[in-house]
DNA sequence: TTTAATTACTACTAAAACAGTAGTATATAT
DNA sequence: ATATATACTACTGTTTTAGTAGTAATTAAA
């Protein structure tokens, strides 16, 4: 069970927009700087991030990308949810009628539940949250060189 | 995120063995064909949950294999670190040297939260839990003819 | 109205992971 | 001896991942 950077990067992108929130629009360009990803590949990843509604986008000189919400108000599980559809750990969580072995499979109850907690822990964390640790530990590197 | 079909069966297979915990060695023909997988595949995925200690075989004719521990004591955390390796979304949680964002990075934090949560769910559930769940849906079966 | 800067979109590709299959070697009860 | 099991190694087709490349469309500003 790996993360995909697909995800990663989208939730780190997210962060940065977050950081840079109430703002100018951010240059993709800019973002793919400080974040170190590839400026090309996250062309891709904020597609889907901007046709579920989480950001808002401005074309041509000056544009740039925007949270369409605050960060308060947008979840890690908001992001996944776009970049990864919704989370299904196994097919006939949401498909029972895939496999016959539904009605006396005793392991699917668990990915049901593995499912749950995975989309709890997700929910449980804003962007504004991210941009609270960000800055915390940005803090205390500064600290470090006093 | 996808379970993999390698830890699906492998939990399906021991989850088997649990229930015929007790008696005589279990061929593995016979949990392939009940669990409907193929016999060659479980073949592989049955030497590492051996090599961890999670299963005893017995070579030759009226041979198969056996819990090392009872069903109580076996919980799917066992049988994923046993398949998967230890659990672990992204690298730099485990390795934290490889990254150097990592003094900066908001978003480390919640893969380390998140790996944690999903462990805590898979060590909560015992083979015995999933025996039990295996029978009580067998009796519904049964109660659905009646 | 041209130009530079930016997002939007489509297609392609190399590498890795996944899901198996095939075949042989080894051990053991009868 | 033989039939029946596990043990082990190597191979293979498919899918997913992680990008790259190139072009089109849009817009602010000179």
């Amino acid at each position: 069970m790996k993360l995909s950077t697909r995800s990663r990067y989208g939730v780190r992108m997210m962060a940065d927009l977050a950081d840079n929130y109430g703002k100018n629009p951010v240059f993709l360009k800019d973002i793919a700087k400080r974040e170190d990803i590839s400026e090309k590949y996250l062309s891709i990843i904020v597609i889907p991030l901007r046709s579920s509604g989480l950001i808002q986008s401005t074309r041509g000189a000056h544009g740039g990308y925007t949270l369409a919400r605050c960060p308060e108000e947008i979840t890690v599980q908001d992001i996944f949810d776009a970049l990864e559809g919704k989370i299904c750990l196994v097919d006939c969580v949401n498909n029972p009628n895939d496999c016959p072995r539904v009605g006396i499979c005793p392991t699917r109850d668990i990915w049901s539940v593995l499912g749950e907690k995975i989309r709890e822990t997700l929910k449980s964390v804003t962007l504004a949250d991210l941009v609270k640790t960000r800055r915390e530990k940005a803090d205390n590197n500064m600290m470090s060189y006093i």
